[in-house]
Parts: structure tokens; sequence; C-alpha cells
DNA sequence: TCTGGGGTCCTAGGACCC
DNA sequence: TCTGGGGTCCTAGGACCC
């Protein structure tokens, strides 16, 4: 019954870059990054070099997806602004994502994975968590075979951490990246964890972190050491409490093997700032291109959708949202296009636009040959 | 010319129903 | 007449994650 669960975490090792590796192996050992937008792809040389893009040429926005840990030494690192990075290591070779490739590789590992230990959460596509509880193997052992098996698929390595919860795996597959394996117990929990900042836990982020750091809260020890009474204060009830509990290693979650989307969108943040009125026709066609894609999204993985969303993003970083719910679940693009439009009409427009995207929301599956009924079933009384 | 695109979950207020 | 809940749906915003 209270049995201690073993519960691993596999985080592919800078995922894309190394998908990227793959296919040009000259470029091992370099600074690299992957991002931005209408890069050109590396060309064979008349020398028979690589010729690739440089980060010091890029002009334009976008952020670094993945950076090589020879670019992270220069502190070039996922989510940082194209122009910035351009500063700090001009020489980085910039290589145009290529999104195919690493769902590709994706399900490669994942299946590799499976092959030994089929409970599997995902976690998106570099990483998961794997629910060891049926397997009788001890974990080094185990944790190297995950390894193995991983390379074997796709050439490419990974860090895995296992300990009795998510929690503590996740903060263990980044102990010791890259080809990294670390196994916690709960009685390392003073040694290893509590040394490490508060916003090493996954749910703590800048925002929290920063009012953590404001009541000269910095490591996961302190946050263990502060008074639950005091964290209820400060964040309420849930947040106090649950800061509370990840601060000493406790983590009830269960490994999730099963589920369904909830939504589905798509955004895109434009070259320039656009305006409602001065540049109606470009927003017009990229609001209606959205619309379609988004349609093709559901037709693809077979959801209609009850609730349409629009997302702004304007030019001071403000965003807005707005959404209708239907009577009945629509999937076709004008369908979409419609709603999002009714959406539109209730949000200022007087500002520059940054981003525009749309989100289908109370997705029921489109059961093939039954539309009609799938789609209005939600309002038939019986 | 800082800051992408795809998601999940939580909170909170108002409508509406029982 | 006034006082009361609970539950669900809808909408908007925000934090956070990969």
């Amino acid at each position: 019954m209270n049995s201690v669960r073993r519960i691993a975490h596999l985080d592919m090792d800078a995922f894309f870059a190394s998908v990227e590796l793959l296919r040009y192996p000259a470029l091992r050992g370099q600074a690299m990054v992957v991002g931005g937008r209408n890069i050109a792809p590396p060309v064979l040389a008349a020398d028979g070099g690589l010729q690739c893009a440089r980060l010091g040429d890029y002009v334009g926005r976008g952020v670094i997806t993945t950076s090589t840990y020879e670019a992270r030494a220069l502190g070039v690192f996922s989510g940082m602004g194209l122009m910035k990075a351009a500063a700090l290591a001009p020489d980085a070779i910039l290589l145009p994502a290529n999104f195919d490739a690493y769902r590709h590789y994706s399900r490669l590992f994942k299946e590799a994975v499976a092959s030994i230990a089929p409970k599997i959460e995902d976690r998106g596509i570099d990483e998961i968590y794997i629910d060891l509880g049926d397997i009788p193997e001890d974990s080094v052992a185990l944790a190297r075979r995950f390894k193995e098996a991983v390379f074997a698929a796709t050439g490419l390595r990974c860090s895995i951490g296992i300990s009795p919860n998510k929690l503590l795996s996740k903060i263990g597959s980044d102990l010791d990246k890259p080809d990294g394996l670390t196994v916690l117990k709960m009685d390392d929990i003073p040694q290893r964890i509590w040394p490490l900042a508060a916003r090493k836990i996954n749910g703590i982020g800048p925002k929290a972190a920063e009012k953590l750091n404001r009541l000269n809260i910095h490591t996961i020890g302190e946050l263990a050491a502060t008074p639950v009474e005091l964290l209820v204060r400060q964040f309420g009830r849930s947040t106090g409490s649950w800061l509370h509990q990840v601060a000493h290693g406790v983590d009830e979650r269960p490994v999730v093997t099963k589920s369904e989307p909830k939504s589905i969108s798509r955004e895109t943040t434009f070259e320039r700032d656009l305006h409602a009125r001065q540049d109606r026709a470009e927003l017009s066609e990229i609001f209606t291109m959205l619309c379609m894609r988004l349609a093709d999204d559901l037709a693809r993985k077979g959801y209609v959708c009850k609730t349409v969303g629009i997302k702004l993003r304007y030019a001071d970083f403000q965003v807005v949202t707005r959404d209708l719910t239907l009577p009945i679940a629509v999937s076709a693009g004008d369908q979409l296009r419609k709603a999002a439009g009714e959406c539109l009409k209730r949000v200022p427009l007087d500002q520059k636009i940054r981003l525009l995207g749309v989100r289908a929301s109370g997705l029921h599956p489109f059961s093939e040959g039954r539309q009609e009924y799938s789609a209005t079933q939600a309002q038939l009384p019986f």
C-alpha cells in the first residue's frame, strides 16, 4: 500500500542541436545554435567544407531554440533573443530548426525506452517520465540499459534521474548533464537537494523565485526551513503548502501514460509590428492563414472544437485573449475564421500588434462517418 | 530591432441552475 | 422576506514548462 515508488526522468541532451549534429557531423565540437527564421541551411562549399550561417550575420526577430554545450559555454542559452546571442557569440554556427527530424528522433527514443519499460508519460518532444514500479532490476543497471537503447536507436545521448517521485527525478536528471545518471533516495535530500536554488524546482518560475528571494529564501533548503504558515500567508493556501511539500521532496503525482489534448493553437510573430488599419490587408491574410492551418491541425489530429479563441501581443508585449464558445462544434477553416473574427471585434486595435494567434479548445474527438452526431451531441438532450 | 511557438494548469468573477 | 449553499459553464489573465 505504502510502498516506495520508483520513477525515472529521461531528458535528451541538447536535443535539437544534437539531431542536427547527426546530419552535419562536421560541426561537432563547435558552438552552434538552432533557431531564428529564414535561415539558409548549410551548403557544401567548393572546397568540401560546410558553408553555414553565423549568429553574427543574423538580423531580425527570434530566439535560440537550443544551443550546443560549446555555445552554452559562451553564455548562449535557449530562449535568448538571437540579436543578444549574436553579440555574445557572433562566430557560432546558426542552423534553421527542422521539426520533422526532431519529431522523428523523438518517436525513436521513446520507442526504444518503451521496449524496456512501457509505462511512459510524455513531457514534450525531448523528455519523458518512466514508471519503473513493475521492473525489479537495479536502478543504475536499468538506467544504463535505457541509455544504451536510446543511443542504439538514435545515436543520441540522454540524462536520467531515478528517485521515488517525479519531482526528484526531474531534478536528478539535470544534476549530471550531459550523459548523466543520478539516483536519489529520500535520505539524499538534505545533502543533494537542499543546496540547490529554489528555481530548480519544476513549477517555481521567475515570478515565484523572485518573490522567494525577496523573502530571503534562495535555496530549496531555506525553503524547507521556512514555516509553512509563512508560505501560506505569502502565497496562498494551495501554493504555500505545495512549496512546503516540494522543498521536503514530497510529490505524489502519478505517471500519466494517456492524455487527450485540451487545446490546439497556431500563432505567429510578425517580421515587423503591424497596425489594424494601416496593415489591414496583411493582417487579414495572416489571420486567415492561421485559421486554415488550425483547421488542418484539427483534421489531422481528428478533433472538432466548441470554443475558438484569439491571442494578440501588442508591440509593448501586453497580451490579450478573447474566446467564444459556439452552440455546436466546428472544425472547418471558414468556421474558425468566422468565430475568431467575432473575438477580434472585442479587442482594442489602436496599438500596433506584434503577434496574432488562434486557438481551438473544448475539443471533441471527431468520429469518422458520424461527424454530424459527434459535432452536435453535446447539445442533444438524450 | 531584447523577448518563438506550442502547450497545461490555476484563479476568479459572473451567469445560471438546483 | 431574507438568508444560503453547491455545481457547472464561460471568459480573461497569468504563471509556468518544453
